[in-house]
DNA sequence: GCTCAACCGGAGAGGCTCTCCGGTTTAAGT
DNA sequence: ACTTAAACCGGAGAGCCTCTCCGGTTGAGC
């Protein structure tokens, strides 16, 4: 790629950052292109869709959950490792007002894209492993899946957002999943 | 009102009813009032934003839901009774391709739409009833607010709309809400 | 039948997405 | 260092959209 090449995608990445930490899925992808210093069509260039450029702004984000994860299965208790990950995966999910949970909620169709589906699959490995660790120790039944689970998490998040003014209901909702019971 | 004035009012409603049902909140309102024979002008003034539209709309079914509640307030089961109203509603809300879920799913702004608040209010009430009678029963834990549970209930509803090729996603979220296991 | 308030609907402003293509720049090869 | 071809840029513009305004029309009451 040539030099002028990335220093536009990034500068492109840094301002649609911004805009859809304001404004979510509402952001303006003309504007974006416009504070970016760069016009439309080389925005479209390097992504082509809404998709693409939000899974290129989250990918560091999806590896630091995926991180946070492994060092997850070392800890003592495995359920509350589960837990204390998918609180931690349903707080990133809020970013950009939502946007993260509504692109990540459902697995991608096949015709999606590639760049999502692969971040779909590593959240889904590493939520996996600790599912089952949890399972294996009794503390979360055993019909549980992790696909559903994640689906549920990141229903949760998109739904905190909409009432931006409750800042506790993500944990409330979260309370009321089973195996998120509040510790007594 | 006029009688030509109803008319119209009538042919948008229906017009709008399938434009929801095929494209959800992505359904264009310039089409909607073509489809219904009018000018956009006449649709804005029955019906200033898309929220008075869908309000207008789902008048009914609320009503219906409303109804259904307060029957199964006689169910021998207060327990069973919740579940079977909650899932109703879950139902319900994955009409018109979650826009339904995605528009009831937090209590609305002051400044909102009042038909909408008022809808709000009516499920709301309804929805209290059946759950501090099963909270009575014992069958439901006593910290969970009905208000969460609807908002819950919505972002499953919303969620499973988004992969329309799971058809029992909508169940297996639903197990995963305390208090909505499957039964043994 | 007359009147006038209520209503209609189209024209149009302004914004958005997305594409196309002529001009420009960069990197590679000599 | 110079040439060259491929890669890249960005603006113009087509075709949507939402929403408003206003001149012409229609229906309800007298």
């Amino acid at each position: 790629m040539r030099a002028d090449a990335r220093d536009n995608r990034e500068r492109v990445l840094r301002a649609a950052r911004a805009a859809f930490a304001e404004h979510g899925a509402q952001a303006s992808l003309n504007k974006i292109a416009q504070s970016a210093g760069v016009g439309p069509g080389t925005l479209y260039r390097h992504f082509p869709t809404l998709g693409a450029l939000l899974v290129a702004i989250i990918g560091d984000d999806v590896a630091a959950l995926c991180e946070k994860g492994r060092d997850l299965l070392g800890h003592p208790s495995p359920v509350e490792a589960l837990r204390t990950w998918l609180r931690a995966v349903a707080e990133h999910a809020t970013t950009m007002r939502g946007l993260v949970a509504a692109r990540m909620a459902v697995p991608p169709a096949p015709d999606d894209d590639a760049a999502l589906a692969a971040c779909h699959e590593r959240i889904r490995a590493t939520g996996s492993a600790l599912l089952e660790r949890a399972q294996r120790d009794g503390g979360v039944p055993g019909d549980v899946e992790i696909g559903d689970l994640l689906t549920l998490v990141n229903a949760i998040a998109w739904v905190s957002q909409q009432a931006p003014c409750d800042e506790y209901l993500l944990d409330r909702l979260l309370a009321l999943v089973r195996g998120m019971e509040p510790l007594p």
